[in-house]
DNA sequence: AAATAATCGAGACGGTACGTCTGGTCTTACC
DNA sequence: GGTAAGACCAGACGTACCGTCTCGATTATTT
């Protein structure tokens, strides 16, 4: 086994570097933060941020999700349905606000970024997802939804509309669209 | 009223300008792409570019549709229905390809250019959506599907998945996903 | 031939350049200029001098050139070798002088830039040279040296030890060695 | 007085250290000779190389007398003007190889690190120039030599023009040169 | 025909940020 | 206390493109 050598890592410039990188993206969005910008505003040498991310991408990816990874969480109810229609109404709230832009250039910049791509899906998109399965099997077993269901097809139907005018058409996420969207989904959900 | 005067735009340079923008395109991907590089590879000067198209985004886009553009048309036979699975199911199939890179690419990118955004979506979606519209329409008008039926909500529901796995969550788009997908949602909008 | 096109270059920004990279010779020595530094102080970007001179090397000569040729001229007496002596001197003063340290420097570079060795040798040493050689002829002419001397290793012969000692073995270049070095040589040139 | 406490300096990494000098200063010059990669090539660590030499330049000088301190002798006959004209002819021999150039990067190196100066003058110049008066002393004994010749002056005035092609002019270093050059300078210290 | 305009190519310019290299300092754990 | 390992701040490197700006040459259109 290696044995752990040399000085140690430095946690507060660890921390200084989430923080000014947050807060550049804050600021000014993720096109226009850059390595130079985190090092000044942070304090430390550039090299420092390079020895320990591999790209701006996935650095902003985890300053974005040590601020924002525990604002969103499922109620837990006697209804799965009712979690369901409350967690997306939450959701698109969220998106509405400044989580949403982060959210957008995220999943904007990741195109172009494989390690950005997989450190923005493993620590944001799949954790969400595992959460909202539980759900699912829940509502199985209270028998709201088909026992037939796929549950990885369902999710995506439900919230890829939501992702899908954050990103690409530009229109409204507000309720009216949220609910009418999840009755129709869910109607082909029920049993 | 303002008289033309001087000399005309040369269509050769346009031209010459939107083939390279999408060799480059094709050769090196939408991030790698750059002004100079079209110049250079158009044989025009950077001005030219720069007088013409606001960004390299929009640039972009204008290269993509004018090579792009005729693809993906709806059947049009007795079923409605199947004329949006048999769509879906080519789309699908598109989007596996090289296409599907562009669309990847022109999205992420248009997250940050608002320009490219407009462009992109009133040059390719806006028009898919509208055949689709039509064809959604014949279907209530044969009686395959709800009369209450919402068609922008319908067509979020049916394609916004296909969008969300090519740009979010990198899962397959194989005929499997479209089928089963397909299925759920058009079981809600069944009368 | 080939027909100037394009902007033409910007006379202001090139004397911007070598001025500054003068001014930062002087005050801090070859060793720490710094192309970076040359650019803040002309207000210039680096671009630009890294356009129009191939290292910091050989845009030092250049700046030093631009400054110091038009200081260094030999007499022209009725005596050549009375020439010599004088003009001996005088290198010998301007020596023990901040264009000293200018040659010490410049000559200590050019050991790992051949370009700069290059500029240096042709920009201020063979000029020098030529004006030696000239000085010999007519010394030759007027019975003062041997007909069959070498011009060549005449001049090394004269001249070398003061570099010498401004270069390797720090000894003082003061008239007292200038004046017998140059009897030692001139006794061996007499006819 | 103070007493010797704590580990001994380590012997091997010593030596190592300047090993490893001495065959990077082969291999890629003075130039790109950097104290990261001695520490590396040497297996130890940068920390180490500060503590006991104060300059990578002080190290190479070092390093390279450490190899080639004991190459040059002067021959001992009974003519010393014949010794110095074999031992001129020997010298200029090894700069035309490896040595020159290392001498070269030497001088020029030492311009801009005094420590390396004092360090290879001592180390380097002084003990040969040491020798070089001692044949002088027994010329003048002989009768081959003027009784009231200025040895430093000698020593300069004949082997500069060898440092001065070295460094400077980049003139060769050959046979014809140096006989050429010795001869003129013989005849000025006749008796 | 001459004057006036707009376009085009070429390419220089001031800038920003890149990712890398090396310097010299420091901290840690081992010997 | 010396040492190997290695993290840290600092700062310059040379490069890629950015978007702007002359230039001179090349088309039109208008007088």
């Amino acid at each position: 086994m290696t044995v752990a050598r040399g000085r140690k890592r430095d946690e507060t410039s660890r921390q200084a570097i989430l923080s000014a990188t947050f807060a550049l993206l804050e600021e000014q969005g993720f096109d226009r933060l850059s390595i130079e910008g985190v090092a000044a505003r942070a304090g430390t040498a550039k090299t420092t941020i390079y020895r320990w991310w591999p790209s701006k991408g996935v650095l902003a990816v985890e300053a974005f999700l040590a601020t924002t990874e525990p604002l969103i969480a499922f109620p837990d109810s006697e209804s799965p349905r009712e979690d369901i229609m409350r967690q997306m109404r939450s959701l698109a709230a969220l998106y509405r606000g400044p989580t949403g832009r982060f959210v957008r250039e995220m999943i904007g910049a990741a195109q172009h970024d494989a390690a950005m791509s997989t450190a923005f899906v493993s620590g944001f998109l799949e954790p969400r997802r595992a959460q909202a399965k539980a759900v699912f099997h829940r509502g199985v077993a209270a028998g709201e939804f088909r026992a037939d269901l796929d549950a990885d097809i369902a999710i995506d139907a439900l919230y890829a509309p939501i992702y899908y005018r954050l990103l690409a058409s530009g229109g409204a996420i507000d309720d009216a669209f949220v609910i009418g969207h999840a009755e129709l989904v869910l109607r082909g959900l029920q049993p």
